[in-house]
Order: structure tokens, then sequence, then C-alpha cells
DNA sequence: GAAAATCGTCTAATATATTAAACGCATGGC
DNA sequence: GCCATGCGTTTAATATATTAGACGATTTTC
């Protein structure tokens, strides 16, 4: 009874919600799984994702849930997380730490000028082939840290970078990591994470 | 391949999403809306509206959306919004005002206590009859105000008040409302809203 | 190279959401 | 009383989302 109700629509129900597939297809990416690997941990099928991301259905509450879960991350999360302030400064060359300290203490300063957090600091140490494995964990808060001793290699949403004595890294802990050691010797980072995670 | 697939549920998709119905339902009291009214704003059938309230069915992002657009409330609000904490001190009876000042000037603290935000002070005057409408304009943001002369007739999220000489008011101006002056006086009242609105 | 694995996509079958129209119940005129 | 209006609910029909399985293309492994 109401409007004349338009059903010439040949891309479902996307003109109302559309960038829903955009963001999943986005999200997935940063956290690096294929759409089976989504699926599998969503309990749906790699067919539906495809489809979502395409813009080509519109997910009921109940399925995008299950596929955000899969992350995880929350429906409230999913609609307000910015995918484009997310890449500012993941990695930190050496010579772009800010050094405070003196009088007996050094230290360096790493995510200068970023939105400020609570963070925990602690002493890793890796031996060769050490790693903290491929299920890569992601939890709320931030995280960061600096290369002491050694080499590590680092995967932070996708993108690999091998750190060296005094690189950091900093980013946001809900993206996937991991970290491996792929030399000889051992390795010693410094690490920090927010207070809620340990 | 993934799930033995659980198909023994009687009420669709909900044990997944839930809670979805019930928020639903309870914003539309807060905006004094029916569900043919929401119906007819969002564009779909009444029928629909009541099969989601009762969380027998799992609405797609598209629907959910066209839903909230008759608020109209953003998807990330829906999922945020704090259902409780939003019933905290609407009215405020004139002995409850923190006074302040003295030396000549002499102010009146509306909503002391509560999360503070820069706010923006109107000087209103409402005719006898003299009516803001029935449409109840949303605006992001907070708004408060005294009653300076007269009465003025308040509706707020479906609360209805006569406010005084002297009483006051503080909401959330996401939540729909309506002034009217029901007396044969003037009235006048001094109404504060966030800046971003005017 | 070829076989095997994995990727994203597509299609018919099925499950689910949404519609359109009725229902029972309450309320307000007259 | 009776009729008209509005409320939330329900039901069969329809539109849409999701599944299960296949497809071609690309990469991996031997």
């Amino acid at each position: 009874m109401a409007q004349p109700s338009t059903k010439t629509n040949t891309t479902a129900g996307t003109q109302a919600a559309a960038k829903i597939g955009t963001r999943l297809k986005a999200l997935r990416g940063l956290y690096g799984l294929s759409q089976r690997e989504l699926a599998n941990r969503a309990g749906i099928t790699n067919g539906a994702i495809s489809l979502i991301e395409q813009d080509r259905v519109s997910p009921s509450i109940s399925s995008l849930k299950k596929v955000l879960d899969g992350f995880p991350m929350s429906l409230a999360e999913f609609f307000t997380f910015d995918l484009h302030h997310h890449n500012n400064e993941v990695f930190y060359p050496a010579d772009q730490l800010k050094e405070i300290g003196g009088g007996g203490v050094s230290l360096r300063m790493v995510g200068h000028g970023r939105s400020r957090l609570k963070l925990q600091i602690l002493h890793e140490r890796y031996q060769p082939r050490g790693d903290t494995g491929k299920t890569m964990l992601s939890h709320p808060g931030e995280e960061g840290g600096v290369v002491v001793k050694g080499q590590i290699e680092l995967t932070v949403a996708g993108q690999i970078r091998v750190l060296s004595e005094g690189d950091a890294y900093y980013f946001d802990s809900r993206l996937p990591h991991r970290f491996r050691n792929v030399t000889d010797g051992p390795c010693m980072i410094i690490s920090v994470s927010t207070p809620p995670t340990f």
C-alpha cells in the first residue's frame, strides 16, 4: 500500500546497503584469509562469501555475524572499522624512532604521534626457526615492539617484512600477525601490548 | 564440508545474531512509531517488521538498513546504541537545577554531571498553539533548555510532559522531540544544542 | 611438464526472508 | 449498541539468500 515497490532490480538489495561486499573483501584481505578459509571458520559456504563480496546478495544479519565471528569482529566494529585510516605507519625504520631519556636511561619511543594507550612491555626471545604459528591470533588493542638482536620476519595483515636490529613495528592487534625467526642465530625483541591482553 | 550443519532450528537464524528484534522493538518504542508507520517510512511491510521484532527471521542488511533509514539511524549506530544508558535524567524539576554565578550574573546549570559537550544557546519564543510539528526531526548531539516564561508541552521519545517556568529538559538529540505551546499565553524557553546542529 | 591443490566464480536446488492480505483485539466516535 | 480506525500478529505466495557441487584459471609440487 505504500510505495510503487521498485521491483526492477538486477543486483538484489544492493542499492540500499552497498559497500558491504567491498568492506568484507577488504577485511578478508587484511586478515589474509581465502574465501574458503573464512567460510570454514564462519560455518557457511565459500560461494555465499563470493556472492556477498560481489554485492550480488544482501546477507542476513545472522549470516554476516557468522562471517565476522570468523575474524573475529563484532557487527558494530564492522560498520565502524575505518579501512583506510588503518594503513598509517605500520613499520618504523630505526632512524625514525623518537629517542627520549638520558642520564643513565635511554628509551626509544615507537609509534610517536599516534593515539596513545597504556602499553605493557614484554621481553621476547626467538630461537632459530622460532615461530608464533600460522594461526595468527588477534586481540583488541594495539601492539608494538623493537628488534634488539638478530632478525625477525613479521607478517601483519598480509604484509611481510624482515626487521633487523633497531627496526620496530606498531599495528592494531586486531589485525592477524605472526613472528618468525628465519635466521640461524637467536633473535630478541622488546614487544609492547595493551594491558587487557595479558 | 565444514560443520554438521545444525538444521534443527525452529527460530530461523536467530541463535546467531539475537537481540536484533529486541533492539529494533525498543528503538521503535523510543521513536514512538507503530510498526506500520515505520514500515511506510522504510518502504517495507509491517508484517516484516513484526517478524523481525519477534526474532523469527534474520533480516538482510539491505532490509535492516531500510528500516533504520526510517528513524533515521545508521547501521553502526544501531549496533552501538546503548538503550539503557539513555534513560538517565531526561526531565529536571526547577529545584534540582544547579545554580551558579553571582555578582550581577545568575546562571542555572542544566544536566550537571552528564558527559559534557560544547553547547550552543538559543532564545526561543512560542506563540499560543506554537508547534515545532509532528515530524520530529532528529539530529546528532545533545539538547537541553529551560522554560523562562509560560508553559510548554515537550514530547521526547514518546514521553510527554508539560514544563512550567523554571523547569528544564535535557536529552539526546537523536531521539525524536516536539515542542508545543498548549496555553493561551506566550512561552519563552532558553534552549541549548550541540554546535554542529546550527 | 603433468598432477594436485587452491583460488574465485557460477548454477540448480533448497532454505529463508519478504510481501500482500487477512485475522483478532482494542479503542474512539456517533 | 455498532461501525470505523488502528494496533500487532499470522499465513500462503513470492522474492531472495544460501547451499552443494561443479567449472576454468592459477599456483604448487613432484
